[in-house]
RNA sequence: GGUGAAAUGUCAGAGUGGUCGAAUGAACUUGUCUUGAAAACAAGCGUACUUCACGGUACCGGGGGUUCGAAUCCCUCUUUCACCGCCA
């Protein structure tokens, strides 16, 4: 959620900001600075009116204490008086005006950093770094067909059991996720991170915090006999911990990683982009967060690209780092870069991470906050990204390593697996 | 699931209708003293909105109500604790 101060204040870059990202709404703005000017007009009528009856009210009790009992009553009239002044209707008016401001605020996206390339479509991503994609003999199999042959997962047990999209990882396969959850957990708690075991479900106030609601409603799975949402990222529940939370300034900056399965609907999605492991309603992923101060998100922002990056190359895939342009940024986001692998099988790239920076626009939402030199509490920026997605990141093993003799375990994850290759 | 008790500031913990944004203690910050530290002493020490400013308003788990006036009374929800039941 962006500041409403902000908007006031750099209205004309706001506006930009959002035409940039193609925000289908720019009128709302103007809608938006009516109506908090509206409220706060009647804001101040109100505690005006409010500040008499307080200080009559105090006056009464003295009366009362002083033993002046006609005096109290007739006091008492004029305060009757005051309310029908309409303080009533004012509080009302004002709690309307208050509700219409949060849900416009709720419904405007974050400001792309000025680094974000503009564009509509993932064909506008700007390309940062990328490998030669390599090519495998003609036939080379895709994962879904390794997976059978190896009896590593069964998609057809996961409808039975629940649907299309909820695979059953077996044997070597289950052991094999298992090992890259081992694995993406020890290399981010070596960097500092802090583990975290998270709650699979959150309730509202959490998604709103990050930014899931009311944007991806229909993207969460709703348990409504209690009104949770299955998380679709451990992003929801890893960022809440400091919901509503001022944070001392030594403490920062906070660095979490947490493995968690992720539960999206997806609803929309068809076609060859749904097959084997490439979309899926519930997966496994890695997840790093940090909350810092607002001069360093930048610099955090690069740092872990690089973290992400190092762990993809110490699984030697190929891989490019795309800087998303500014229509395929999150709606929280200010900027973003992708990790894709590259799937040699399906000769296509794959999603396997996502690092963003949010700047203060979930902080705000949640009242992150620290304090600054001058002890002043501010707004924090919140930062986090895939270390990694296991789907894909299997599937671009499984296909990638494929050999005559099996498929070939990466060394970083020969002691977490036990063995070198699958056969 | 049942019965009972409770929810107050960073923490502990007073406060049961009227100068209560809230006693007291601890922690913390600053200063005095000290070679330094400790101790002692003194002062400070919630958040948010609003106003050019003085100031004003709101917040004592959440929401609603009664009243001129609510931390305090009523309703409701949530959570915690205790005991019972069930259970990995």
């Amino acid at each position: 959620m962006l500041q409403i101060q902000k908007i006031r204040d750099e209205k004309d870059a706001v506006i930009a900001g959002l035409e940039k990202k193609f925000f289908g709404e720019i009128e709302l703005l103007d809608k938006l600075l009516a109506l908090d000017e509206q409220k706060r007009g009647v804001q101040v009528k109100r505690e005006e009116m409010q500040a008499r009856l307080n200080k009559s009210s105090k006056e009464i009790g003295m009366l009362m204490k002083e033993g002046k009992r006609k005096e109290a009553e007739a006091k008492k009239n004029e305060v009757k008086n005051i309310k029908e002044e309409g303080l009533g209707e004012l509080s009302n008016e004002f709690s309307r005006l208050e509700g219409e401001v949060k849900d416009i605020l709720l419904q405007i996206p974050n400001v792309p950093h000025e680094s974000v390339p503009k564009g509509k479509t993932e064909e506008d991503n700007e390309v940062v770094k990328t490998d030669e994609a390599p090519t495998l003999s003609d036939d080379a199999l895709p994962h879904w067909e390794l997976a059978k042959k190896y009896d590593l997962i069964d998609f057809e047990l996961g409808v039975k059991i629940a649907g299309a999209g909820f695979p059953v990882y077996k044997n070597q396969g289950a052991k094999y996720q298992r090992a890259l959850i081992q694995y993406f957990l020890d290399y981010n708690t070596d960097a500092g991170y802090q583990e975290m075991q998270l709650p699979l479900m959150v309730n509202e106030d959490s998604a709103y915090g990050t930014g899931q609601l009311p944007d991806k409603e229909g993207q969460m799975y709703h348990v409504g006999d209690d009104n949770f949402y299955l998380i679709p990222t451990a992003e929801v529940p890893i960022t809440n911990i400091y919901r509503d939370e001022i944070i001392d300034p030594k403490e920062l900056p906070i660095k979490l990683t947490g493995y968690t399965p992720c539960f999206r609907r997806e609803a929309g999605s068809y076609g060859k982009d749904v097959r084997g492991l490439n979309r899926l309603h519930q997966f496994d992923k890695v997840e790093i967060m940090q909350l810092v101060k607002n001069d360093q998100s930048y610099d955090v922002l690069n740092e872990m690209v690089a973290h992400v990056e190092t762990l993809i190359k110490n699984l030697g895939l190929p891989y490019r780092i795309l800087r998303l342009c500014s229509g395929d940024t999150s709606f929280a986001s200010a900027l973003t870069f992708d990790f894709e692998v590259y799937s040699a099988a399906q000769k296509r790239w794959l999603e396997v991470s996502s690092v963003s920076n949010f700047e203060t626009f979930q902080s705000n939402r949640m009242k992150i906050r620290t304090r600054n030199a001058e002890g002043k509490t501010e707004l924090v920026h919140s930062l986090n990204g895939s270390s990694l997605a296991l789907p894909r990141i299997l599937a671009c093993l499984l296909e990638n390593n494929q050999t005559e003799n099996g498929i070939a375990i990466p060394e970083v994850l020969q002691s977490y697996y036990g063995k070198k290759v699958i056969s």
